[in-house]
DNA sequence: AAAATGATCCTT
DNA sequence: AGGATCATTTTC
């Protein structure tokens, strides 16, 4: 996978592999971007840390039930969005989280978004990334495979250097909260927490 | 270094 | 009412 576009097919997977594929790809909107470095899978209705858990379908979740490779985004806490991508098959209530960013691209437009933070913690975190990008609720929905906010093809990290931990912040989850689907790049000093 | 706190608002 | 967060302040 070089510069291109990742394609429908490389979404359309089970979000345990997409998530980890996802790592070394480098999100676009406008002339700011990043390479992924930290994701978290949602696995559908049988995980009580999703947000379709148990094939809960509103009108905030329905997104996740649509095609794979469109945007996933809601606001958090009042005051952030954080960014998924929808994966799977249509009906498949899927995700992605993207977590982390390595800064590539408009690097001083994303100092000025987030008040001339150093760029390390530009887009340490699901919620200053989506600062750091302009990420709003108006993406939601948004097509990612085509135009001006994108994912776009890259180094594929080896398995070696590909971490499994927890994911963060849902201690309500139950027995979920113990699966290991949150995926970075070992070391890399661009991974939030 | 870690823990507490306030901001803030859509969804249920 | 509460949450897939962050920045700032307070406390050890």
């Amino acid at each position: 996978m070089n510069e291109l576009f990742l394609s429908r097919a490389f979404f359309a997977r089970d979000a345990l592999t997409v998530a980890p594929a996802l790592l070394g790809k480098t999100l676009v909107h406008g002339d700011t971007g990043g390479v992924i470095v930290e994701t978290e899978a949602y696995v559908g209705p049988g995980d009580r840390a999703c947000h379709a858990f148990g094939g809960k379908r509103t009108k905030r979740t329905e997104p996740l039930f649509g095609e794979a490779g469109h945007a996933y985004v809601y606001l958090i806490y009042g005051m952030y969005c954080c960014l998924n991508v929808v994966t799977g098959l249509p009906g498949q209530p899927q995700c992605v989280l993207i977590r982390a960013l390595r800064p590539s691209a408009g690097l001083e437009t994303m100092a000025l978004r987030r008040g001339g933070k150093p760029v390390k913690e530009l887009c340490r975190g699901p919620g200053k990334l989506c600062r750091a990008l302009d990420i709003g609720r108006e993406l939601n929905t948004r097509d990612m495979t085509a135009g001006d906010f994108v994912i776009l093809g890259g180094e594929d990290i080896p398995e070696a250097q590909i971490e499994r931990t927890k994911r963060i912040g849902i201690d309500y989850a139950g027995e979920a909260r113990e699966y290991l689907w949150r995926f970075t790049v070992k070391g890399d000093p661009y991974v939030s927490r």
